[in-house]
DNA sequence: CAAAATAACGCATATATTTGCATGGATTCA
DNA sequence: TGAATCCATGCAAATATATGCGTTATTTTG
């Protein structure tokens, strides 16, 4: 059998299956598992398949589609979300919001990080799901077809049987003495579960969202714990938040 | 023997075969192994077939299965999907499974139409999202690396308290004695919990699945109520089936 | 037609690739 | 943590390839 040929019925084997063994392909093919080995790192190398441990996955699952390159204000975003990685440490167990933002900061996470990571958004979970040391938890429910999170009872119900280390939230609207608030009703009601679930409660947000409100409130300005902008801490427009108990990144 | 006559032989043996060893046809033509290797350099300069190390291998063949771009038999599972959509109607409650078939269902599933759709895999969700008159319910989770869908004792619990009227669930290995099986155990208790909380389950296939199996049985194949594959209903390979009450679409 | 030019072929030799095995280190799982 | 499994690496044998060269067709050309 030729080398050529043998890769090709490894690369049908795994986009059928999803996913082979090592062995199983070598015992299949009646070659030594250190040439079908050989194999699997050169089609990984060629990206056209994942090797894992053990074995293969098809990168068709692994493919993301959900990674839109015309996202407003990315350049914030992720420095916001660089700000955030920094309070990432090992074994935290934390919830990520929906939103670009967030979505941002999933992206930027360490691949070397052991997390357990929440999350309500399929984006974020999707995202999440590619690095191998982070356990991801989707909250499910019924989806927001805007923003592509889960919404409703059964979501909020779960969240309140969860205690975050960390929750990271973003918010439609922030103002020093209106608090977070938003658009969305159903929204509101995850928030403020999630951060009655939360041991302490991140505000991702860019700096174009400050003093700006809406009709539904999430909540008062003082349930943030850290508040994330792409701004430097002292800059002028913080300055009405300084007043109260927030850390400001 | 002409050099022109040479070639057409072996360009012949390379389509008919998919792949020839340059020793066999040395041998079958009655030259020397060296006549044979230019021969087969000057084909692959010509692009009529690829040279490989030890033989040669058809363009056909490499086209046909080394696509790294598309889904493996994305043609067959369109037609699956195709004949599964005609089983749907307003107001269903269904449930969508996860891989490459359901994922080709829920794309092609009508704007128009009115369901409700629970999932387990992200992908599946993000995808259904998008279409304005069905009502996405992700079931939550640990998430599943490889897969990208929900998998662990939540989901299943879930799952148990749902009762759809259709699920719509893949699987890695199907024979008609031994029924479905997976290559995974996490996979298996989904499926299990799934098949329960169904009134009517409906397989999709595609064929080269068939008569396959592996490690972790599912269910027998009387648990299926509906098998869909890309194969007419009264092809020779779905014969075993038809002992089993199964309708095959 | 015949000599020259060109191309094809086979052989020998040096180089490159593939493959299985052995070893020691890494990873996983109970 | 320890046993089992998996992985990376080096090595040697087998096999495949490239190249030069001499011999033998085949074609060209005067």
């Amino acid at each position: 059998m030729l080398k050529e040929e043998r890769q090709q019925t490894i690369l049908s084997e795994v986009d059928l299956h999803n996913r082979i063994l090592i062995t199983d392909i070598a015992e299949a093919l009646d070659v030594s598992i250190d040439t079908i080995r050989r194999d699997v790192k050169e089609l990984d190398a060629e990206k056209k398949l994942r090797k894992v441990h053990g074995g293969a996955i098809s990168m068709g699952f692994m493919t993301n589609s959900a990674r839109n390159t015309n996202i407003y204000k990315l350049a914030d975003k992720a420095a916001i979300a660089a700000k955030a990685v920094g309070m990432l440490r090992d074994g935290a167990v934390i919830f990520l919001d929906g939103g670009t933002t967030c979505m941002e900061l999933a992206r930027i996470i360490p691949e070397n990080l052991n997390l357990t990571c929440f999350t309500i958004s399929l984006p974020v979970a999707m995202e999440l799901s590619h690095k191998a040391n982070i356990n991801v938890i989707s909250i499910g429910g019924q989806i927001s077809k805007e923003a592509q999170i889960a919404i409703g009872a059964n979501a909020i119900h779960h969240i309140s049987e969860i205690r975050f280390d960390y929750s990271f939230i973003g918010t439609g609207y922030v103002d020093a003495t209106y608090g977070l608030t938003e658009f969305d009703w159903d929204i509101v009601q995850i928030k403020k579960a999630v951060i009655k679930a939360s041991k302490k409660t991140v505000l991702l947000s860019i700096s174009e969202k400050l003093n700006s409100q809406h009709r539904y409130k999430t909540c008062d300005i003082n349930s943030i714990n850290t508040m994330i902008t792409e701004l430097k801490p002292d800059d002028n427009l913080l300055k009405a938040f300084k007043n109260h108990d927030i850390k400001i990144l």
